[in-house]
DNA sequence: GCCGTTTTCGGCCCGACTGTTTTCAGTCG
């Protein structure tokens, strides 16, 4: 039993009981339970009943039930459930329009069980005369449901950002915009985006909404009101615009930010000291409003720290906040090293003299050049380095650091790649000559948890190599990477102090937040790499810390944060214990 | 079903928008 199935567990229970028409605060602890669990870094299963107990969100009855879970594999509970409330109806709840509400009314006054049979009956108009019903929500459901394949799709963060910041600059050079800012989960870093969220402040609300609304790329205007619109694009993402009057947008710039859970929570704090908090401000008990037009002010009111948005995942912030025990995490002026860099040497499409340049442009004072070796499945075979090359590229790399002598220094590094038995691609010796190692899976990702954990473990206690990269190789935003035992992974990193990197490339962001949170509470040290092929691509650092942000990392969990001759002293000391063994 | 800086009982976030309504329920974030 992993989190991950106990998480969908409780949500399945909440989703069934919702359309059972269960007591909503029931309910609201299945979901919270769900959500948590998620985030969750101990394995449940492996937790005595009385240890869950100390879980927040966890009583009696959900302990019991995780117990009887990890023990049985199965819950008598949800059997029961699934017998009252045919399970096909959850997939309703995901179409636009169609809650717990309505699922059940299709159900009970229709029959109606699955999406097919949803869009048979909207399609026939049998929906339409249902009570509470009529031809626009009958309308609204049918375009929802074909709406629904492309509207699940989740967005690599520069894209969604790209879309953002041009709508961003479009409605801002409208007249009367007095504030406009990018908001929700972009904001927030998550690893993929779902929609995105404009917030703002303007003379004249609904000429801003009429603008708005009526792009050429709109393909349905979802809501449209003086206070918030929603539209979804010819590409398919959906866009929200919220707007507030500039005394107000500090409040809105927190809601809109969220994470739901996160406001939902600040929301809790805030009435225990008898303030009720809301997208326009606070009201004290006897109805005296606080305004805050900047989003600190939120924080301040409650005699809070700024919590960075990063960090609003209701993962524990509020509480650190509160005890004024919030950690200072790392932020992208820090990073001063990038330890993983491809030049032409392997599949980089830039000279080593162009990359150094790059990097001293964008204030780097170190960097490592760290090119691929001869099973990388690089699409050119030639873009793979071979031992008898590396006495070649060993003197361009001394030639470069010559020249870039007192500005940047420049570490020979090499990436090398784990083969499926476990083996390196390079031999020892042939490490041993290099100031930095990094060791990649790249291929046969999908071998068992026990295979593929030993193959990543017999890397990490290899003395010869400082940091694994990109550990699972997942490819965002659909793959998961290796199936790996993370607890075993990061004890031996801790203890073998090998570095495992958050890799910043947006379609890898691995370690993910989960778990390089995990691993530095694990007393692992980390990297923040662009893992660069391009000169562009060494920008994508920003998302990496982005990740080490929404992990609650510092600047002593980050050997690249570290002042550089900290870490070149380590480095030393690492390849004299590796070549004293 | 969970929880306690007013509570071991009685609370549990809050507002915008829509459609079907004559004042509100459902959905969403």
């Amino acid at each position: 039993m992993s989190n991950q199935e106990l998480s969908q567990l409780f949500n399945r229970i909440a989703n069934l009981m919702e359309i059972k028409g269960e007591n909503r605060f029931k309910i609201l602890a299945y979901q919270r339970a769900s959500d948590s669990i998620k985030t969750m870094t101990e394995d449940l299963a492996k937790l005595s009943q009385e240890d869950l107990l100390q879980l927040p969100g966890i009583g009696q009855a959900l302990a019991e039930k995780i117990v009887e879970f990890s023990q049985t594999g199965r819950l008598k509970f949800l059997t029961k459930l699934e017998e009252e409330v045919p399970p096909t109806l959850i997939d309703l709840l995901n179409v636009p329009d169609v809650g717990p509400k309505k699922a059940a009314l299709f159900w009970k006054s229709l029959g109606i069980t699955t999406l097919e049979q949803l869009e048979a009956a909207a399609k026939s108009g049998k929906l339409r005369d249902l009570p509470g019903l009529g031809e626009k929500s009958e309308s609204r459901i049918l375009t929802g449901l074909q709406a629904q394949q492309y509207n699940r799709k989740r967005y690599p963060i520069p894209e969604a950002e790209g879309i953002a910041q041009d709508w961003k600059e479009r409605i801002s050079k409208q007249k009367g915009v007095t504030r406009l800012e990018l908001a929700g989960s972009l904001r927030r870093m998550r690893q993929t985006i779902g929609d995105l969220d404009l917030v703002g402040s303007a003379d004249d609300q609904a000429a801003v909404m009429e603008f708005f609304t009526s792009q050429p790329e709109v393909a349905d205007i979802l809501s449209r009101g003086d206070w918030k619109s929603s539209v979804r694009l010819k590409s398919g993402i959906q866009i929200q615009l919220w707007l507030q009057p500039k005394e107000k947008f500090g409040s809105l710039l927190q809601f809109v930010t969220g994470s739901k859970d996160h406001n939902v929570r600040l929301r809790e704090f805030a009435l225990k000291r008898g303030l009720s908090l809301s997208e326009r401000g606070f009201v004290t008990k006897d109805l005296k409003e606080i305004l805050c037009a900047e989003e600190e002010l939120v924080y301040t009111a409650l005699g809070l720290p700024f919590i960075p948005p990063e960090m609003r995942e209701d993962r524990g912030e509020i509480e650190a906040a509160a005890k004024n025990s919030l950690p200072h995490v790392i932020g992208i002026s820090d990073i001063n090293s990038d330890l993983h860099l491809h030049s032409n040497w392997s599949d980089g499409k830039n000279s080593l003299e162009d990359i150094a340049e790059a990097a001293l442009e964008s204030g780097l004072k170190l960097i490592a050049l760290t090119d691929h070796t001869i099973s990388a499945p690089t699409s050119d075979p030639d873009d793979r380095l071979a031992v008898e090359q590396i006495p070649a590229r060993n003197s361009s790399i001394r030639k470069i650091q010559t020249q870039m002598a007192g500005k940047l220094i420049i570490l020979n590094g090499i990436e090398v790649d784990i083969l499926p038995d476990g083996r390196l691609d390079f031999p020892d010796e042939a490490l041993a000559q290099f100031d930095l190692v990094i060791a990649s899976i790249h291929l046969e990702m999908n071998q068992p948890a026990d295979q593929i954990t030993q193959r990543l473990l017999s890397a990490i206690r290899n003395p010869f190599i400082d940091i694994i990269g990109h550990p699972s190789c997942r490819e965002l935003p659909n793959s998961n990477g290796a199936d790996l035992d993370w607890e075993v992974i990061f004890n031996a990193a801790g203890e073998n102090g090998t570095i495992l990197e958050i890799n910043s490339n947006p379609l890898h962001l691995d370690l993910d937040d989960i778990r390089a949170r995990r691993a530095a509470e694990s007393g692992v040290l980390l990297a923040v790499n662009s893992d660069a092929h391009t000169l562009q691509a060494m920008g994508n650092l920003k998302y990496g810390v982005g990740t080490a942000r929404r992990a609650w990392l510092t600047r002593e969990h980050v050997i690249n944060a570290r002042k550089t001759e900290e870490l070149i002293n380590w480095l030393k000391r690492r390849k004299a214990t590796a070549r004293g063994r």
